[in-house]
RNA sequence: GGAGAGGUGGCUGAGUGGUUGAAAGCGGCGGUCUUGAAAACCGUUAUUCCGAGCGAUCGGGAUCUAGAGUUCAAAUCUCUACCUCUCCGCCA
C-alpha cells in the first residue's frame, strides 16, 4: 500500500511512476477528492466529539453536585445525533479510500528499466551450458524413464499439473531442500522457520496477494483460509502488527514450504513436466531491514540465491525486471533463470524483490530505535532460494548422461548417501 | 465434536455505566548517589489520525481483541466473530 500522504504531496511523480508500470489505471484525482472530503468531515467530527466530551464532563459534574442534569443531557443528545450522521459517512469514505489504495501497485525504483517485459535487463550470466555428444532429453522424458516422477497417477489422485515424486525423484527433492536450508542457515545467516501452509485473509492481504489476486489462490471455503502461494506470506506476516527493535534488524528468515498456485489463466502454457505445477516446494528467504539498507540487502539476497545455483553447477542468468514485469508489491526485482539444456530454455527459479515499505505499511510492520523517534515502516524483501521443481528439471537435463543416468552434483552427494549418480 | 472460563498498555494485574489512556507492580529509558556496578531514591514510559507551525512543539480526536447494538454517555451492559485456556470425547 502506498502512503496516502506521499500521493497527496507528490501527486505527479506517483502518477507517472504508475503509468510506467503499465496496465494500471488509477484515478488519482478522484482519490484526492475523496481524501480532501474525508479530512474536512473528520475535522468536523472531531470538533463534535470534543463538544460531546465536554458535555459529558458537565453532566457528571451536575450529578456530583446533585443538580439537575436534564438540560445538559438534552444538549448531549443533540450532539450525539449529529455525530451519528457524520460517523457512517466518514466510515464509508474511509473504506472506499482504503479499497482504492489496496489496489494500487508499488512504485518502481528509479533504477528499474521502464517498459514491457522485453525491456528486462540481463545483468549477468554465470556458468556454461553443458555439451553432449548425443541429443539431450527433456526432464520429463528422463524422469519418466528413471521412474522418478509419476505424472499419470498424480492426475488420478489429485488432478492435472500435480506431480508425484517417486524413489530417486523423491530423494533428490529432499536432498535439494536440505542442501538449500543448510546453506542459508549455516552460511548466510538466516534463521530457519517452518510455518503453516494455510494462512488467513489478513495475512494474504498483508503481503499483497489479496484483494487483487484472489482467483489465483486456493481457498479453504469453510474456514476462509488460503493455501500459501509462497512462504513469503506466512513468514512476512510473522511480524504483522508489530513494532520491531531497530537493533534487531536486519531479521533474516529462511523457510521451506510447499507452494500452491492455481495458475488460473495460464492453461496451455508449459503444460508438460515440472515447469508449471500447482504444488511445488520452495525455500524462501525473507528479510526485514532498515529502509536505508534495503537495496544493499537486495543485492546480498540475490547473491544468496545465486550461490545455490553456483554450488549446484547450473548455468544461470540474472535479469533485472522492467517496470511492466514487476509484481504488484515489488519496487525492484531480479529474476534468476537456470538454463535447462534438454528444453533449451531458461527457467525462472528465483525472484528476489525489494518491496520497500509497501508490504510493511499494509501489514503494519514498523521499527523503532532507542532515540525515541517515531516508529517507521521497515522494508521487506524476499527471494526464492530457490524454487525446487524447475531446479530439479534443470539438474535432470544438465546432468544427464548418454546411458540415461543422472550424475549427482557434488554438493548433493552428502544428502544422498554419498552416491554419485541416480538411475 | 461436547461442556466451561477468559481476552485491559512491553509483561503481571486493578477496574461492572459518567474527569480511566486507564491504579499498582515489574520491565525499559533518563537522572541522583558510586571509582564502576548493584541497591535506594527521583523523573519518565503506547499507538494512531486531524489541525496549526519551517521546526522543537502545541490543540483536539480515536484506540481496553474485532464488528454490531443498548444508552444522553460503554473498558464496563447485549449480540456476533476471532483467539486463548481447562475438562471430556476423537485422533496422526
Amino acid at each position: 500500500m502506498l502512503d496516502l500522504k506521499l500521493i497527496r504531496e507528490h501527486n505527479k511523480a506517483v502518477r507517472s511512476a504508475l503509468v510506467a508500470r503499465g496496465g494500471y489505471t488509477v484515478d488519482i484525482d478522484s482519490l484526492m477528492d475523496m481524501d480532501q472530503k474525508r479530512r474536512k468531515l473528520l475535522t468536523k467530527l472531531d470538533e463534535l466529539r470534543e463538544k460531546k466530551n465536554i458535555a459529558n464532563d458537565e453532566i457528571s459534574q451536575c450529578l456530583k453536585e446533585k443538580k439537575d442534569p436534564k438540560p445538559k443531557i438534552d444538549a448531549m443528545k443533540d450532539i450525539s445525533a449529529q455525530i451519528g450522521i457524520l460517523e457512517p459517512e466518514i466510515k464509508t469514505l474511509d473504506a472506499e479510500i482504503e479499497s482504492i489504495l489496496m489496489r494500487i501497485p508499488n512504485l518502481p525504483h528509479i533504477s528499474v528499466p521502464v517498459g514491457s517485459p522485453e525491456k528486462n535487463k540481463e545483468v549477468r550470466r554465470v556458468g556454461e551450458a553443458p555439451t553432449f555428444d548425443f541429443k539431450p532429453k527433456t526432464h520429463f522424458e528422463i524422469a519418466e524413464s528413471l521412474d522418478m516422477i509419476d505424472f499419470k497417477r498424480a492426475s488420478k489422485i489429485t488432478g492435472s499439473n500435480f506431480i508425484v515424486y517417486k524413489g530417486a525423484g523423491a530423494r533428490l527433492e529432499r536432498a535439494l531442500l536440505n542442501f538449500m536450508l543448510d546453506l542459508h542457515t549455516q552460511h548466510h545467516g538466516y534463521l530457519e522457520i517452518f510455518p503453516p501452509f494455510l494462512v488467513n485473509r489478513a495475512s494474504m492481504t498483508g503481503t499483497g496477494q489479496l484483494p487483487k489476486m484472489e482467483e489465483d489462490m486456493y481457498r479453504v471455503q469453510d474456514e476462509d483460509l488460503f493455501l500459501i502461494p509462497t512462504a513469503e506470506v506466512p513468514v512476512t506476516n510473522l511480524h504483522r502488527d508489530e513494532i520491531l527493535k531497530e537493533e534487531d534488524l536486519p531479521i533474516c528468515y529462511a523457510a521451506y514450504t510447499a507452494c500452491f498456485r492455481r495458475e488460473a489463466g495460464s492453461y496451455g502454457k508449459d503444460t508438460r513436466g515440472l515447469l508449471r505445477v500447482h504444488q511445488f516446494d520452495k525455500v524462501e528467504l525473507v528479510k526485514f531491514v532498515k529502509p536505508e539498507e534495503s537495496y544493499e540487502e537486495l543485492e546480498k539476497l540475490v547473491g544468496h540465491a545465486e550461490k545455490v545455483l553456483q554450488l549446484l553447477g547450473l548455468p544461470y542468468r540474472v535479469l533485472m525486471l522492467a517496470t511492466g514485469d514487476l509484481s504488484f508489491a515489488a519496487a525492484k526485482c531480479y529474476d534468476l533463470e537456470a538454463y535447462a539444456v534438454g528444453l533449451d530454455k531458461w527457467l525462472e527459479v528465483s525472484s528476489c524483490s525489494n518491496f520497500e515499505d509497501f508490504q510493511a505499511r499494509r501489514a503494519n510492520i514498523k521499527f523503532k530505535g532507542k532515540d525515541g523517534a517515531k516508529p517507521a515502516c521497515v522494508h521487506t524483501l524476499n527471494g526464492s532460494g530457490v524454487a525446487l521443481a524447475r531446479t530439479m528439471a534443470a539438474i535432470l537435463e544438465n546432468y544427464q548422461t548418454k546411458d540415461g543416468t543422472i550424475v549427482i552434483p557434488q554438493v548433493l552427494r552428502p544428502y544422498l548417501a554419498g552416491e554419485d549418480h541416480l538411475g
